[in-house]
DNA sequence: CTATATAACAAACAGTCGTTTGTTTTTCTA
DNA sequence: TAGAAAAACAAACGACTGTTTGTTATATAG
């Protein structure tokens, strides 16, 4: 067999492409992001995006999916090193606020953009998230509650409110991520306390 | 003095503008959403508009107004109905929430669109939900609570939650706007009870 | 009835949009 | 070092953007 593929050049400049699109889309929104700032941000003519994505809408699902990819790994990890379940829980809810507040901009673009503004990968971006909120589903069905908790109801209002802090956060607060996301579940916890 | 000024025409179309804008710019956004899809909504040149609209952002702010305005006056007149600390927070959060999924479009729009979409109006956008926010500021600090509880965290997650409801809701679901937020606040409320 | 303010049309403006095409430069491999 | 693949440039395409301008129809007040 030959080698029909050849490695990738060593100075890759799709990182880079991804990180400007990701701060833009951000910053601005997927519909007033154009190809234009993108290229002017990765100095480059607007149509050499187009070697490495054959439309604005992939280069999106490529933030998006980097997005994912960011914070799921983050709260797998923080998870891992918890054993009782509210515990695992609070792990995953400081991962959870510091890969949206910390980590940049892919994930923000995550909570942000949303699929129906990108009609033709909607669905693509709506299983992405689905496959994410089933980790915070398993994490509260572990949790010790009263057998009248509504789970769904506990698990929305705390994913609601960790992903609205976006919009009222900022840098030199007095909170951290951290501690956000740490009093938000004491508020919860103490109400299942004996 | 003379009457200068004219009495508006009686079938006035300036409302139905306002409902198309608030319609698309809550399904497809502020950027996404243009002139021309109004002025097609509503049966106008693109052109005809800039009778009403000096321009697209001012429809936009219009709107934004009418939808704080909305949401402010349902929150309110529920909020008087009440007496009780407790009472008055449930209420106005059965209200916030009734305000968002079914009242229309005028009052998604204002957690929809993000000031920083529209620049130049930026400031306005946001003092006007500030002077909302404020609202639920101070039914929280009538609430009796243990003195170590942080209000501010409360607030923001109970908001929080209410806000973010609009992604995940929809309307044949198995609970209302009614039942969401009166869940909601139970988990919250069992924390503060002996 | 007539004058006038209201509200729309009709048509275009310059600029920007996502994208395509053909060509050139750069880099790695054989 | 020659050839090929990778990655960019240069330039344009038609469609669409928010907005402006001049004109026309319509309703109402005097």
């Amino acid at each position: 067999m030959t080698q029909t593929l050849r490695a990738p050049r060593s100075d890759n400049r799709l990182p880079q492409i991804l990180d400007e699109s990701a701060r833009l889309f951000r910053e601005k929104g997927y519909a007033a992001t154009s190809m234009r700032d993108i290229a002017t941000a990765v100095d480059m003519l607007p149509g050499s995006l187009y070697y490495h994505f054959a439309a604005k809408e992939d280069l999106l699902v490529a933030v998006y999916e980097e997005g994912v990819r960011l914070i799921t790994d983050k709260v797998r990890a923080a998870i891992a090193r918890q054993t009782d379940p509210w515990q695992k829980l609070e792990a995953a809810a400081v991962a959870h606020l510091e890969a949206l507040l910390k980590t940049g901009d892919y994930a923000l673009v995550v909570i942000r953009v949303l699929p129906q503004d990108v009609p033709k990968a909607a669905a693509r971006l709506v299983a992405l998230r689905d496959g994410y909120d089933n980790l915070f589903a398993q994490l509260v069905a572990a949790l010790p509650l009263p057998p009248q908790t509504d789970r769904q109801s506990f698990r929305l209002l705390l994913l609601g409110a960790l992903n609205w802090s976006q919009h009222w956060y900022h840098d030199g607060g007095r909170h951290s991520p951290r501690t956000i996301a740490r009093s938000f579940l004491r508020l919860l916890r103490e109400a299942q306390l004996p």
